[in-house]
DNA sequence: TTTAATTCGGATAATTTTATCCTATTTTTA
DNA sequence: TAAAAATAGGATAAAATTATCCGAATTAAA
């Protein structure tokens, strides 16, 4: 469903959520520890996110990544999906038409249809928050 | 959503489906002009689709795929789908987990379940005789 | 002010997916 | 029986994705 660098950049970024809520920066190298990615490829894809205001960075010694608390809430999946692989999964053709057209839809347009919008939906409405605290409680997990 | 060869794969079948109703036979070439796909990958598509009994294909002049008229109804989006990327969409983890496991879920599954059923729903009760008619009333398209 | 701990960014490599090419095999028809 | 029209399948190439490596820049602390 997802690239591998998105799934990374969503676990990722959950684990700075609840690392920020602690007060607390993560290196690099933690949280590919704790989402179980590959340390140089997670480091591309923190830096994309970074570009794209979802996280923040601090360089040097005590540096790290982190998300301001108050803003937490508002971080919407589809806009860590968004910064990484772009929006082709709502608004291209599931049949891989030049583009997904109401009046020149693909065989399984309509039937598609409710399904995209219904991830669309879900992807915009399930924010950091709520996926941290989760973890946080233990009713989900990172990794294995 | 979908690999390419997948892409292929469905459009190829609704072709051949919507040519056997007609009584004819098509041939790689026909189908690659059709859904506006490379020659040589999709025929490596459509062998996938022989092995997996979704069409048929009939070897030397005069050959070319075709489909059991009477089956038609009887194919799934599903079977295809399964045929060419597996069932990873549905029983894999969104999230890339080892496995998607209610016991162990990552923070998306409880979301993502009800979308992911709902296109497993979709694709297994879609067939291609449906597919087919619309592309012969005009009501929907395989290129462009 | 030096050192250590970091992220950043460019170059490169490995893997997977997508695509092409060429020959063999099968089947119909002339 | 020979030729032509097809699919089958192996080998290879191109492109995209995933992954690694290394030096540069930045920052805090000793
Ligand atoms: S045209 Fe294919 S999904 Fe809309
Ligand atoms: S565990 Fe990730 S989708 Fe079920």
């Amino acid at each position: 469903m997802f690239s591998k660098a998105c799934e990374y950049g969503i676990k990722a970024s959950i684990f700075i959520a609840l690392s920020s809520y602690k007060g607390v920066r993560v290196s690099l190298k933690g949280i590919a520890k704790e989402i179980n990615s590959p340390e140089a490829f997670t480091a591309k894809i923190l830096q994309d996110l970074v570009r794209h205001d979802v996280i923040n960075s601090i360089k040097g010694a005590h540096g790290g990544f982190e998300i301001e608390k108050t803003l937490i809430s508002s971080i919407k999946l589809s806009h860590i999906v968004n910064a990484i692989d772009g929006d082709s999964i709502y608004s291209g053709c599931g049949l891989g038409l030049d583009t997904c057209d109401e009046d020149h839809p693909c065989p399984v347009h309509h039937k598609f249809k409710s399904v995209r919008e219904e991830l669309k939906f879900m992807l915009e409405n399930t924010n950091l928050e709520e996926l941290a605290l989760n973890i946080k409680s233990g009713a989900s997990f990172l990794k294995m």
